[in-house]
RNA sequence: GGCGCCAUAGCCAAGUGGUAAGGCAGGGGUCUGCAAAACCCUUAUUCCCCGGUUCGAAUCCGGGUGGCGCCUCCA
């Protein structure tokens, strides 16, 4: 079966085909580095991981690009505001960034541009729209002409009709000859400060749809595979960047657009006003696992609106200890008497899963299918009927949906304290002393760690 | 005013014409010193409402109701 994506250019499904046999050049939108990224960022992200993580399961060979914003007016502002400079104000936030990254399991991206480096292939390209008649000059203030550019709104299907009975166009504070012009480059102003950069357009600074343009053209060409970001960055900022690539090459930009829906918190859109605004910190502070958080940000349609809770994420937190759990009791089995019937299940699963993820990246339907997978195996295993050998293509198989999924807890070794306390346990175990033995045992599970008596011995795991 | 999305069990969430996946939570059982884990059974005669098309609709069409997003720098 092959791999489908909704195209947001097309508004339909799609097979996807890629430019260049074999390999696929992915542009994901990234952070502007102001502030901790929310976990409404993170849905974002999360998605274009499963994205990209699931072209490798597909054998596909990935390029893949995530810019980092770190000039524009919030930055400015807020570096300001600290007396800092802009580099060591955003570096915090990168620093940050990468950081957040790692704890949900985000594979890395092969390049992460950031805006400041690539000034001069931003003028370069704001010099090719002037010669071309797409830009023009107001008081060292470079705009975007989206008249001349027949196509535009064409992936955010609005028709400039609509758009001059808009609710929101409002006069701007510079001078452009029409409202809905972009800006490509701000000239210098006093609020600026120390942040601009002396270049043949004059001394100021990029517009911020240029990067995007600018940096993805670099790295991946005139005309790459898959251009994805949330779907507010679909208007304007992935319509500007058509805008501006395709007026500068004279040819098509990106052949599909994938945008993930919004995440709303608790049935509302998160707002620090109504409380339920949290950045992935806030989440770990409350003592929940980033595990949990990529779980529930990963298991719901990226194109369905996701409903973040506390709740799901104790829900999300079960799940990965089933997961894990399966995972664990598998690797200690010894194997059994075969009954046949674990080839079956496992080729089902892996169609299962396949079929699921083709379909425009079906989480849920995969995870279906890998829960079942579960349950199967698990029984075979309870009634002794998985041989050695297909225990271990079972582990196999999880191991590989695992690539996807990215959900497998690593082990960790025991401090010394928590070994003794468990020893003890054995001890007083083995004298029949379990009065002794649960109050170790509660005192462990206070900490985090909880204990399985298994015929094998006491086994422990954490609490995810 | 224009464009678009959504409504499925207590919660989360697949399914888009063939008779309701999965996870969490709940109930009962097996196992266990007790637990935990695991397994088995169980929890929506029904998919916001009203019409229509069809042998057959959660799925298609029409009309409502409710919620949401975008319409110039928010993932």
């Amino acid at each position: 079966m092959a791999l489908k994506f909704k195209n947001s250019l097309t508004g339909v499904k799609e097979e996807f085909t890629p430019i260049q046999q074999g390999k696929v050049r992915l542009y994901t939108c990234g952070p502007t580095v102001y502030n901790f990224a929310h976990i409404g960022n993170f849905r974002a992200y999360v998605f274009e991981d499963l994205l990209r993580r699931y072209l490798k399961y597909k054998g596909y060979e990935l390029t893949q690009v995530m810019n980092l914003t770190d000039i524009d007016d919030k930055t400015i502002r807020d570096s300001q505001a600290e007396g800092i400079s802009l580099d060591a104000f955003t570096q915090r936030y990168k620093d940050a960034f990468f950081e957040d990254l790692d704890t949900l399991r985000i594979e890395r991206a092969e390049e992460y541009p950031a805006a400041t480096d690539h000034i001069p292939e931003m003028v370069e390209m704001i010099k090719t729209l002037k010669e071309k008649g797409f830009a023009y000059e107001v008081d060292g203030n470079y705009y975007y002409r989206i008249d001349k550019f027949d196509d535009y709104g064409k992936l955010a299907n609005l028709d400039r009709d609509g758009m001059k009975a808009g609710a929101r166009v409002a006069s701007d504070e510079y001078e452009k000859d029409s409202v809905s012009d972009f800006a490509l480059w701000k000239a210098w102003d006093e609020k600026d400060g120390d942040v601009y950069w002396e270049t043949e357009l004059g001394k100021g600074r990029p517009g911020w749809h240029i990067e995007c343009s600018a940096m993805s053209m670099k790295y991946l060409g005139e005309h790459f595979d898959i251009h994805t970001g949330g779907v507010d960055n679909m208007f304007p900022h992935h319509e500007n960047e058509i805008a501006q690539s395709e007026a500068c090459t004279g040819h098509k930009f990106v052949n599909y657009w994938l945008h993930c829906e919004y995440l709303i918190v608790e049935g509302r859109k998160m707002s620090k006003s109504l409380g339920n605004f949290y950045t992935l910190r806030d989440i770990l502070d409350k003592g929940y696992s980033g595990l949990a958080v990529r779980y529930l940000l990963l298991a719901t349609h990226y194109r369905q609106q996701l409903n973040f809770s506390l709740k799901g994420l104790d829900a999300a937190s079960a799940a990965l200890e089933r997961y894990n759990d399966f995972v664990t009791n598998l690797g200690e089995f010894e194997g059994g008497e075969s009954d046949g019937s674990a080839a079956g299940v496992i080729d089902k699963a892996l169609a299962g899963f396949e079929e699921a993820l083709d379909d425009d990246l079906n989480i849920s339907g995969a995870l279906g299918v890998v829960f079942d997978f579960i349950r199967d195996i698990n029984r075979l295993r309870t009634e002794g009927t998985l041989s050695s050998a297909e225990r271990d293509k079972a582990l196999e198989t999880i191991e590989k949906f695992d690539t996807v999924l990215g959900f497998a807890q690593e082990q960790e070794q025991l401090d010394d304290k928590v070994e003794q306390m468990i020893a003890q346990r054995t001890e007083a175990k083995k004298n029949k002393d379990f009065a002794t033995a649960d109050r170790i045992r509660d005192e462990l599970t206070a900490m985090g760690i909880i204990l399985e008596d298994t015929p094998q011995g006491v086994r422990w795991k954490r609490k995810v």
